[in-house]
DNA sequence: CGCTCTCTTGAAGGTACTCAATACTAGTGG
DNA sequence: CCACTAGTATTGAGTACCTTCAAGAGAGCG
């Protein structure tokens, strides 16, 4: 029931850690069954190799996509070539943010994806009909507006070594993995993602890499397995650098 | 009618570029009459002098903050002392991003503010009974993603003089001042908070000015008042910086 | 099994940071 | 109205870190 192809196993879903405060204050789903159901009866299921492009900066937006399996990006390009991760995309995320009806930026899969397609036509209709989808969207904003700032805050880290430890912890919770061991993470990424993501050039991400484990910060088991054995020191690394 | 206690001439406005495709593509009022109304009778007009804390990261929000005349700040403490902007709020803005009840950062006046203080126990009620109101939150959300996000790309910038660029053309247009002539510009904040917004030291920020004067994109005409000579030039410096 | 992409390691150079000292501004009180 | 003072801004010198360029080692996939 794990295959990518048993389209019935999935449905849309949203969470995100609620604005008001809650009993466990953790991610928590936004969508009720009934609108669950309304976003899948609008929506198309389509499923996307790795390393595929969702969209591109400029182009019209008809569509946002809601991740049920995988992993995505959005970033932007410089003249040089030059490319910037702007947000890393879980299961459970909204992909497609437009302005003036146009993306922002380019997305695309990290890994093989399972997404809903939403159209961006009907969606307002059902918006004014159900407040509470309103609000649920409202949450998930919140929780996107928090992580971009988070992120901007990790990217002004002056020591590549505090970037990286800041990434690890975010993501450590950002991407549960589905099985996860408390501390033991498998990246879903290549490094120069991580790079790009982090403003650093992927040599400094190695050297960071580097740097952590020989703080015994973190073990490598393997290119993409990673097991954080000191997450409070990861954090103060991240907070105290600068 | 300019004088801050002159408390009927202002009403709760919200403005952003909205999601979906516009005439203009530029921020339009996200408020009916009606909304403006009923925001109006539920908060309080509050006036906050030059400095002030609006509330303090962790403690319960209760409130979120409608500018509508001044400058404000949010930002993020480190251990050491240290000081992390993560947003420079204007007139038509919304402060008070919380996260399970508390508010995620510190927030403080740059220059004496007028607000609306809106009650959140309130406001969801209004909600419910509005789609049009959640509509047009959920457009200054967007809205306030894509600054942030912005934000993250300018800050991972490597080059000071590209980041001070990037904020240059950034603040003329999101801070039109009232009575802006097309390129000349009153900063509204101080070296160490632009600093403290790019993740920089307030020397390099100082350099960066040189730099930019030097290059002849900019002149200044005092501490504050920046003009800005080469707008373009200051997108090309932003956009090819590594 | 070999090719390609990814990751790591090394050396040289550039840029921002820190520490320190000097202008300058603005607000206060005489 | 002016002098004083505290905060703000600039400028300089030395250090540390990241980037770039280059080469080599390791994984993954056909």
């Amino acid at each position: 029931m794990d295959s990518i192809t048993d389209i019935d196993a999935y449905h849309p879903s949203i969470k995100a850690v609620p604005f008001t405060r809650t009993a466990t204050g953790t991610a928590i789903e936004l969508l009720s069954i009934a609108e669950q159901q309304a976003l899948l009866k609008m929506s198309r299921l389509v499923t996307v190799p790795k390393y595929t492009k969702l969209y591109t900066k400029g182009s019209e937006a008809t569509y946002i996509y809601n991740i049920v399996k995988g992993v995505a990006e959005t970033y932007h390009l410089t003249p040089n070539g030059n490319k910037r991760v702007t947000a890393f995309l879980f299961p459970h995320d909204l992909v497609g943010l437009a302005e003036n009806g146009r993306y922002v930026s380019d997305a695309q899969s990290l890994t093989p994806l399972v997404a809903f397609q939403i159209p961006l036509e009907g969606l307002r209709d059902v918006l004014v009909r159900d407040p509470e989808l309103d609000f649920g969207l409202l949450s998930k904003l919140c929780h996107e507006l928090r992580r971009s700032q988070n992120h901007a805050l990790t990217v002004s880290l002056n020591e590549a070594s505090a970037r990286l430890a800041s990434f690890l912890v975010w993501i450590k919770d950002a991407y549960a993995d589905g099985r996860s061991g408390q501390d033991e993470l498998i990246l879903p990424m290549a490094r120069h993602h991580i790079a790009d993501y982090l403003g650093l050039s992927t040599e400094s991400v190695s050297r960071a890499f580097n740097h952590l484990e020989r703080l015994g910060c973190i073990a490598r088991k393997g290119l993409r397995a990673i097991s954080l054995i000191d997450v409070p020191a990861l954090e103060r690394l991240a907070a105290q650098s600068d």
